[in-house]
DNA sequence: TATTGTTATACTCTATAACTATA
DNA sequence: TATAGTTATAGAGTATAACAATA
């Protein structure tokens, strides 16, 4: 007897690209509101949960190139949102941290994103968006290992 | 008395960003093995749910640029992966259909990404698994609304 | 005149390589 | 000589505009 198509699912990138897509394209007005740039968005959270001690591990943290990040840093040295000054010890390396004024505005722009990601999150139930989420810290996290 | 600073999590783009990059990281050498761009892969997947009656079409689906396609097309249609024919009732419109080939061969490529993704979904529960790719397919179905 | 597919041009983003200043 | 940061150059990817064929 002729079997049913078995049901295949898409793969994991597959399903996750058009999503972020679509994420990231909500990010952008909040983003331009806040005058900051999404480098510079993902350079605060950074600096946000721990300062660094090389522009190079930076960019590596994040997962960019070394030369990409430095127009950002520009950028947010100027708004007064990071601090960026030549480590005594070696005056090659360029200590970084976030400001007062950076947490501030990485938070409040944080919590737009948040707000509009709603939009997707409320589909869920609460179960789904708990396991949801904590599925998603963890291999988020994952990645560093 | 001081509260305990409120635990804040990421935006669901900060989360997905760096996982899908690792995501693609591991599927490139796989699509490579099979000879198929990361484009071709989308639109045989696109193609496999359902033919389409313009290229235009194909490309808002996937949210492609009309003309980012074109070259991706005349690869899958000189691999066999597709039929691409003038419609007789227009002959505007290029009428688009996957080919048991390009099935075939879609098919093989899911099945090795599937395999590389356990990696990440093998650190998972089979409940948060169930949950999981079960609220990945609606939030991207989602997408198309 | 409007639309489908195509080609040509320009622009943005990213990576590679060369440079400086410190060590 | 090796490394951190910077700047300059080149390449890939993408979007915009112009074009040919058909309606």
């Amino acid at each position: 007897m002729a079997m049913p198509p078995k049901p295949r699912r898409d793969d994991l990138a597959a399903m996750l690209h058009p999503l972020l897509r679509d994420l990231v394209a909500a990010e952008l007005p909040i983003l331009a509101a806040h005058d900051i740039s999404m480098w510079g968005y993902v350079v605060l959270n950074a600096l946000d949960r721990s300062p660094v001690r090389t522009q190079t591990a930076l960019a590596e943290a994040i997962g960019a190139d070394k030369t990409r990040i430095i127009g950002t840093l520009d950028e947010l040295q100027q708004a007064g949102y990071i601090e960026r000054r030549p480590d005594p010890d070696d005056r090659r390396v360029r200590l970084l941290e976030i400001t007062p004024a950076g947490r501030a505005v990485k938070n409040a722009v944080q919590s737009d994103i948040q707000h509009g990601e709603e939009r997707w999150l409320a589909e869920l139930t609460a179960e789904e968006r708990r396991v949801f989420l904590r599925v998603l810290e963890r291999l988020t996290r994952a990645e560093t290992t």
